[in-house]
DNA sequence: CAATTAATATGATTTTTGTCATGATATTTG
DNA sequence: CAAATATCATGACAAAAATCATATTAATTG
């Protein structure tokens, strides 16, 4: 079994901010478990008894509505942490996890990252600050969600997908998303996003190959997303 | 000037895990203020030097949407803190703070609290305890936002006043916000939010008094939220 | 207290978005 | 590989919500 100390990953984690003895014992009773596409890691309501640490892969973070649409509230890629927010409330999980690409994920026992949490302050800074992101996150997409319509979320979030994930050879958004998901993301009808899928292309904004989506104009698409 | 160790609001704020030293420390250098209502605390953009702890009334949490529209984020009133994101982080402000009430608040210097935070594990859980629950509620805010159509939200985000707030001595939400306001909170155009208030005014699930309202039927507001 | 301004309310209309129906492509699976 | 199933796409329509216009009422101020 691969150890802490010596992952890449761990360094773009808060887990860097543990010294060599923490990580070592981390290691010791962490758990490598491989997910995959499509497979849940946890799902809302449940009690989680540690936190995951995403080696590879993408999961997205969502919540059901009463509606019974799924709305994706996050992505959660290679580097980040997942369960922070509920270990360390110590409260039970608000949004469901499921991978939507090939994941390697260490699972790490609640009590060794309460304890880490407890006794390194570069630790539990360096999740606080995560929590702290997430949180002003948080509030620009009610705004968005409350205020924008659903064709400048659209433009704002395939933006944002490009931030994130970046593109693979060919130029295409390096992330998959079926479109149910992506209206899941923006908060429409999958009919509604299709057809504003079909919209961009057709103006020449972006380009589609099945699943697979490239944004032509960039510049264009960021007027869109700001209401021109 | 009055003294945190014997501020009854203390009590119900992330300060009662400071200890008596602490708190005199702090009670000498905080700045005591009295802020109208309409006034505005900070803005989004501002950098912050420090937290506000609300003494009494109430202030809006606000960000300006691309469309001119001003989206009510949450509500603050006696007992919390204002800023503390801000100031863990190290961060400029995302969010306007507004009073809708006279307010008494406290102002306490970031270096305080930072001291604070950093020595007191109590504080800081606190802190952090507060943190997580605002991202949860956000996370439950977005998929409101996205997924429930206007109506539903104004039953849900009625009732929240409901519990925040409680009742005055006839009934009516102990908050008055302006239509506007509302809409603003509920993410929709006055004009719409006016129509769907005297609209549940019509089926005798609401009644108003100018800008006071009065929940009359609790249980089919609460269903109404759900989307029935 | 009258005059001005701001807030609330309602009607008419347009735009946006959702729903239902149906067909075309993909993808999976026996 | 063919049948079954899921996903994607588009049209037609309905519903939801925004916008514009215009009263009406309430609040502010000279």
């Amino acid at each position: 079994m691969s150890k802490c100390e010596h992952c890449i990953v761990r360094q773009f984690s808060s887990l860097n901010a543990l010294n060599k003895s923490e990580l070592i014992r981390i290691s010791e009773c962490k758990e490598s478990v491989i997910i995959k596409k499509g497979e849940v890691i946890f799902e809302e309501g449940q009690h989680l008894d540690g936190i995951y640490c995403i080696r590879s892969g993408i999961c997205k973070l969502t919540k059901l509505s009463d509606n019974g649409r799924q709305q994706i509230i996050k992505f959660v890629k290679s580097g980040d942490l997942l369960g922070q927010r509920t270990v360390i409330s110590n409260d039970t999980v608000n949004l469901s996890a499921i991978a939507i690409q090939d994941m390697e994920v260490c699972f790490i026992p609640k009590n060794e990252i309460q304890d880490a949490f407890q006794n390194n302050q570069r630790f539990s800074g360096e999740v606080i600050k995560v929590l702290c992101n997430d949180l002003r996150e948080a509030d620009n997409t009610i705004v968005s969600m409350a205020q924008k319509p659903v064709k400048e979320r659209l433009a704002y979030y395939l933006l944002h997908l490009l931030e994130d994930f970046g593109v693979d050879e060919e130029g295409f958004l390096a992330v998959q998303l079926s479109r149910e998901e992506i209206a899941g993301m923006v908060g429409t009808a999958t009919e509604s996003l299709i057809r504003m899928l079909s919209d961009y292309s057709k103006k020449g904004l972006i380009e589609t190959k099945g699943k697979r989506i490239k944004i032509l104009d960039t510049m264009q698409m960021e007027r869109l997303s700001e209401g021109f």
